[in-house]
DNA sequence: TATTAGTAAATGACCAGTCATTTACTAATG
DNA sequence: CATTAGTAAATGACTGGTCATTTACTAATA
């Protein structure tokens, strides 16, 4: 009788499964602490292989990184040309598309470990910064000027509101999911969500009585 | 002629100056990438002597979180039976206080640090969680409740309004200090104190007159 | 069979932690 | 006061283990 091989060959395969199981390991254990043999194991894979695909561990973690901007930039992009809509509806949209997003653990992995290993890593940083941070922050900035312009907002300095839009995200997330903060009262995204935009909003508005 | 000698006995100094040296090091490379040896260099001992104060290199950490966390809980208790001031000015005076320290790289450190290796130091994320942040958040919600029950603030949920107030600082020290985001713009810290002060009060504020 | 994906074992750099020894300081004693 | 015995502080060479990376080989497949 004819034996199953004991492996096969899957060159088509093993990059992005050797990226799946390093992010998988690098999200929990962080990235000095996650071994390269562990990286193999974690994608059924034998240690001296990941060395036919990447030529380092550094590469391993750079190319998932890379790997997870590349659709985030270029979504941001096309938000920053966003409908005509009530800029109102579109930051809500947004907030809800983020917070449902980095509420999966895998998702927030990569942002995270950026983080962390900035200091180790700084171009990989930097690429983040450009790729991510500043087409997002640019998209949710020109929000906020077309709400001014329009008068639905008051004319509020659009540039450092974006820290009142995604601020108040970043703090939630913190507090929830890395510092398991409140983690036996029920803090449901979407309590956050309603209670953020509902302050965000109230705080764009203009309100034409003066202050008391 | 008399030799200076080559070493002093200066029990007494040691163990806070390892922690200061660590502290530098570890913020500028990381816990992992920061060698016992660099620490008893940048201190001015051999690595040996390092561990005459501490058993190991984990414990350097531990002492070095606890040490940073014990002066912040107890000011943080004290804010909580806080005078009976306009809670607005509170608010503005906590603001004001937090930008201006944590401003400070070195003070910023420790939080940042405690972030990046609460995966391998889960004791020491959790008292950094109890000490610090549990009574900061628990001191502004107080604050905010206060706000609503003399009417100064609307009937808002305090306890995720929380977010709302400390979110928009995290968001501008992690793009300022963190991302090195916008470092030729000078966003001041006093701008952004401004900008996120007037927005947060607008959208606590009740505005008599309903909305559209 | 030639080529390439894969394995398993070897290598060597690195580094936390140890320990035998040296040096600075202190206190007892004449 | 001078000498010296005692002790604590500090050194730095060394060790043992851990990994990232390399290498020598083997199995799959075109």
């Amino acid at each position: 009788m004819q034996q199953e091989p004991k492996w096969r060959r899957r060159a088509e395969d093993r990059p992005d499964e050797v990226l799946d199981a390093a992010l998988r390991l690098f999200a929990s254990k962080g990235f000095a602490a996650t071994k390269v043999e562990d990286i193999a194991q974690e994608a059924g894979l034998s240690k001296g292989a990941i060395y036919r695909y990447f030529s380092s561990k550094d590469e391993v973690f750079e190319s998932l990184v890379r790997r997870a901007v590349a659709p985030i930039a270029e979504k941001a992009s096309m938000i920053a040309q966003t409908s005509r809509e009530d800029p109102r509806i579109v930051l809500k949209t947004l907030l809800t598309i983020a917070i449902v997003k980095l509420s999966d653990p895998e998702i927030l992995a990569v942002p995270r470990l950026v983080l962390q290993e900035a200091g180790r890593f700084p171009e990989l940083a930097e690429t983040y910064r450009r790729e991510v941070l500043d087409r997002g922050v640019a998209a949710i900035e020109k929000i906020v000027q077309r709400g001014i312009d329009e008068g639905i907002f008051r004319p509020v300095n659009a540039r450092l509101a974006v820290r009142n839009v995604i601020g108040p995200l970043v703090a939630h997330l913190l507090l929830s999911q890395i510092f398991k903060f409140d983690a036996e009262r029920i803090d449901s995204p979407q309590d956050f969500l309603e209670s953020h935009f509902d302050l965000l909003i109230n705080g764009l508005t203009p309100h034409t009585m003066g202050e008391g």
